[in-house]
DNA sequence: CATGAATGAGCATTCATTCAT
DNA sequence: TATGAATGAATGCTCATTCAT
């Protein structure tokens, strides 16, 4: 038979309260920040504005500062979301495997892919608060982890010659800006529909690996 | 005794009068486009107003309103301004050689430099006011020109054997991807300062013509 | 054998449990109370909230509606409070001596060290909240009282030949007026430091018992 | 014969426009610090805001902002004008006599005059505002110049063996707190009706020239 | 006894825009 | 050609207060 848990009635209704409160609670906040996303994609980052918001969720503005101190603390809240998310995916497509070069590539998918599906946040992360990158470390490490992955599977390339030898860094920063510059003609260009924009990236990631110039 | 010129002199006071009123004219409409670039390179989109515009020449709100539209024709025209200016140069870059790849080589130094060198009409262009491109074309007829003179640089790049072959768009696009993002991360990124900045784009250059992987 | 209590054990308990609550509870009292008179002192009457209070003891803004019914009553009470302790001292100062210059010099010496040891207290009672003394006085006599008590004194004094013959409440508000001025001035005046305010102080204390002018 | 003015008849045209327009810029101005002394008068200092104002007026909140910089602007132009226009009936005041006694009883009427006059501005100037006084002096001389000619008459008083002797400062500072204390109490205490105000401010008078004590 | 969630009103301020002059 | 005056809407934010739990 299993055994009575310690806790008393009044304690489980009490945490049963409890939870479904916080969970209510966690329910308003991931409204806010959709809802901020949504209009942030819509309006742009200038038109985007915590009564909107509020609106967009059926409240009235004061509830946001219930849920966060102040508008940035929304948009950065989105911003750690997103580089959270994001750092989780490049982390495991970097262990995926240690063949460099199908590692660079699995590397660069998850970048595109993550920058596609999450316009809103990328555009945030790496377009509208570059601020975030000037935050003291220590609150969001995620941040740093990501350029590291990089700069160690160039490295590793350019050991198993799979990458034109040279500085890491610069070469790191380049792989970024080709791969940052697919997601923002993808995700800002007007003419960039999904199909331009995925063969656009398919070609960037044979170049990436295969180089642009003919062997 | 000096040949009369067959313009009346009245006609030619008009006309005195006319030019020295146009280039009054032409002079606030600069004015008010320079001080429109510079306060959003200062304070970014959203910090620029009307009215500091119209503070920082001298003037009333009232008068902008002369000269532009709206607010959104004031960008709009600097988005123009930045496109017949880039449009010009990279037309030289693309007439200087024939040499495939030089020819290439140059297009992205010109547009590396253009971007980093007039921020604040590479952001207007490229990032924050996209929508331009949805505009009629009829009006400016620079702002296509200049994805199809990379086109048929890619293209004379493969017909010569220098690039790898493959769809012209998606290369092109490709290509474009990598400056864009060279200029994105160069001109927003906290961390990239000129030295870091110019290496990533001389990186970039070097693997752009001789590919990424060791030949 | 112990004698029995004449009340009964629950009688006790409850007893205990109610003065453990009633105790608990005037804590929770004396701490909004204490809270807001530092908020008070320390961003002045416009910056004091019932949020700011709530925060400071570490409850919820909603408790202070347990306590007070609402904002104007926490600072009422805060001047019952003021009134209650000025009122002891400057009754003990009135009962201290019965020669009447001494007994002025004393009443005056209290109110001054009043006014400028609890100026948060003494704003509210004599500054910001005069609305105070239009309340109905059944409910805190100690505000009338207090006049009265100087009133007397100054009766004393022309009986005794110690103030100069004149009316009395004219008298007694003028000689209010001049304590209450020096209190102003002591704790608003920028330029008032310790030193400034202390002479003027004993300046004031020596005029009002030996008169402006030379013997 | 009257010289024709050298002005030409449009100009003149325009300086009537101008005047015109400047005199309704003046009356709006004026019509602004009017309400916001009245506001500030009815609902005290806390309860004053710019938005009442706005609609006190007839006007829409923004168009404060294009007479005054800011809300501080407006109150401090309230002080600025309290002082000069202090300032000016003080002075004359001092220069009126130079009979020690009579002039210092003409400068405390004045004094008592102007601040049951103008309970608004004298609140401001000392009581709410009286961060007034920590601003640079070159913007508000006047400011300074008023506690100098208590001072000096005091001084005068004793040199006339009208005042009893002693520091210059603390007995000038202890003047001010008496009249001080009476304008406080006339236009703060409910219960201070005009009668018992006028008796106060009489009685302080005499006391201040003709001594506490009976002779 | 105390909280957490929510509201609605208010605040100072800025802005794009208009229009008579 | 240019201004000065004005508006109305918007913004971020704070607050006193309420109420179900």
């Amino acid at each position: 038979m299993v055994k009575q848990p310690s806790s008393t009635r009044a304690e489980r209704l009490r945490d049963n309260s409890r939870n479904r409160r916080d969970q209510q609670k966690q329910e308003v906040r991931e409204a806010i920040l959709q809802a901020a996303s949504a209009l942030f994609l819509e309006h742009g980052y200038a038109g985007f504005s915590i009564r909107q918001v509020a609106e967009k969720i059926g409240y009235s503005p004061g509830i946001i500062y219930f849920y966060f101190a102040d508008k940035d603390e929304v948009l950065f809240t989105l911003v750690d979301e997103g580089f959270s998310r994001f750092g989780e995916r490049f982390l495991r497509a970097f262990e995926s495997t240690t063949d460099a070069r199908e590692r660079l590539l699995r590397m660069a998918r998850v970048y595109l892919e993550f920058g596609m599906g999450h316009p809103a946040h990328y555009q945030l992360m790496f377009m509208q608060r570059t601020d975030y990158f000037l935050r003291p470390v220590l609150e969001n490490p995620n941040k740093l982890r990501t350029f590291d992955l990089l700069t160690r599977a160039v490295e590793d390339a350019m050991g198993q010659n799979v990458l034109l030898p040279g500085d890491l860094v610069s070469t790191s920063d380049t792989l970024w800006a080709t791969l940052h510059g697919c997601v923002c003609l993808a995700i800002l260009m007007p003419g960039f529909d999904e199909s331009r924009a995925q063969a656009m990236v398919e070609r960037a990631l044979t170049l990436v690996t295969r180089g642009l110039h003919p062997g």
